[in-house]
DNA sequence: GTAGGGTTAG
């Protein structure tokens, strides 16, 4: 059009070009695009600025994003809608939850789409207290219940450890589609409902249901890897291709050896790497780290050293192949190899995610982190914490060892301070509230000392205790937990 | 005939 037509790009030019920049991730070339729309005069055009928000966003470039919404003079709904979404996806939950409160601030009428972005980041960060807001907002103005809006609300109440609400609001959806039921055995996935995702799964192939896509495969795999469902797995991993002519991509693959690994098939998960290997299918890390988490799970030390070892070849920037490697020499007692692992840890500056949880009570959210003493409370947060502790070791609670958590912990460690994040949240949260289950979020995954603890906790409060680990839920009450111990 | 929104492993 530039090189050989008469005719100039209008505004109408730019958004379209700009949308397919982002569809394809193209920065530079969307970069280059701005450029143009701003010397060719567009650069105040509403739309065109909304366009380059997105564009930014979802390359990845918030600051990028941020910057032409600061500049815009005017800035309409769907600019805001663009930010919004765009931090949301970037894992900027909390920070899109705030230019949310912005937008209301200076005025303008929120839409559909406005909320399914806040819906998200409410998922993302437990965020329960504004989430029901919203949904209250939308049964109270009359706002409808389209698929995405219904499908973000089952995410979120899923997402904030209530599958039955996420099931609820499934049901009162008038029209569903793949994504909405995919969500809907993603919640029973998460929650450790293996066999009522595999129902759900079945209901839709046999209630004419949506058309199962990859992304429900790799829901419904997880699911049957999270509750020891071998079966039934390898019976919808065959139906994938057979029925549906889908291409197991690796993602589907990680879920069969995390699968068989669980299980404790690690023969047939290493053999079921191999076979792709020969296959000439790209053998990606993500295996071998399912693989490794299956050997530290089943306590095969020499299988587990081998790949930790392998992985830190193929990816030496990973902080967490460094950390499995240690953990692994911790468990199997070779102190020396530890130390070693941690030295070069800290020479190379690979540095550990640093651990928190997040816990809300009414509507107010408390964020704790591990030795935290920043609360006003913090006194009587770790006094209640004692007490809980000793009278779950006179029902039988035995801490892991000094030694051993020193060793394995996964979040900063501070000597003198000897309580993870997730345990400060959940006494917080027994002590501020009563009867009602507590939730808790956490960044991370959970540790065995506090899984374990949290068990006797659920006995000695006669409270349930949820929390929401980096990958699934646990739901404690009576002295037992929802995942089995099975994560 | 232009801009924004939901589901996925480790």
């Amino acid at each position: 059009m530039l090189s050989s037509s008469n005719v100039s790009p209008s505004n109408y030019t730019f958004t379209s070009v700009i949308k397919s920049s982002a569809d394809l991730c193209e920065l530079k070339i969307g970069k280059g695009v701005h450029c143009h729309a701003v010397v060719s005069g567009f650069g105040l055009d509403s739309y065109v600025q909304a366009s380059f928000v997105a564009l930014y966003a979802k390359c990845g470039d918030v600051g990028g994003a941020r910057k032409v919404f600061d500049e815009m003079p005017v800035k309409s709904v769907v600019a805001w809608n663009s930010l919004v979404s765009g931090l949301e996806q970037n894992g900027l939950g909390g920070e899109a939850i705030r230019v949310f409160y912005q937008m209301r601030e200076s005025g303008l009428e929120p839409d559909s789409a406005t909320f399914v972005s806040v819906l998200s980041a409410c998922a993302q960060t437990g965020g329960i207290g504004l989430g029901s807001w919203v949904h209250r907002y939308i049964v109270d103005n009359g706002l409808e219940l389209n698929v995405k809006l219904g499908t973000a609300l089952v995410n979120l109440y899923s997402r904030c450890g209530d599958v039955g609400k996420a099931r609820g609001v499934f049901d009162e959806m008038k029209e569903t589609n793949v994504a909405a039921w995919t969500a809907m055995i993603s919640a029973y996935g998460s929650h450790g409902c293996g066999k009522k995702a595999v129902e759900f799964f079945n209901k839709m192939e046999d209630d004419d249901g949506p058309i199962p896509n990859d992304v429900t495969f790799v829901a419904v795999l997880s699911a049957c890897a999270h509750a020891g469902l071998v079966e039934e797995g390898r019976s919808v991993y065959k139906r994938m291709s057979k029925r549906y002519g889908l291409v197991p991509r690796v993602e589907h693959h990680v879920c069969m050896v995390d699968m068989l690994g669980r299980a404790g098939f690690l023969d047939e998960a290493y053999s079921f790497i191999h076979e792709l290997d020969a296959a000439g299918k790209a053998t990606s890390p993500a295996l071998w780290t399912a693989m490794l988490g299956a050997c530290k799970m089943h306590r095969n030390y020499d299988l587990g050293v081998e790949i930790a070892k392998r992985l830190i070849a193929l990816e030496p920037e990973n902080p967490g192949h460094h950390v499995m490697l240690s953990n692994i020499y911790a468990l199997s007692g070779k102190t020396d190899e530890v130390s070693h692992v941690r030295d070069g840890m800290i020479k190379n500056n690979l540095r550990k995610q640093v651990g928190y949880s997040v816990i809300e009570v009414e509507k107010k959210t408390y964020m704790f982190s591990m030795g935290d003493e920043s609360h006003p409370e913090t006194g009587e947060i770790y006094k209640y914490l004692e007490t809980l502790m000793s009278r779950c070791k006179e029902i039988g609670y035995a801490p892991v060892s000094e030694e051993v958590m020193h060793q394995v912990e996964e979040e900063e460690k501070e000597y003198a301070l000897r309580y993870h994040s997730e345990k400060l949240a959940v006494a917080f949260g027994l002590l501020k509230t009563v009867d009602e289950a507590i939730t808790v979020v956490k960044n991370l995954r959970i540790c065995e000392d506090c899984h374990a603890a949290f068990k006797y906790i659920s006995i000695v409060s006669n409270r349930q205790i949820i929390v929401r680990d980096k990958l699934r839920f646990h739901h404690f009450q009576n002295g037992s937990c929802s995942c089995l111990d099975y994560w």
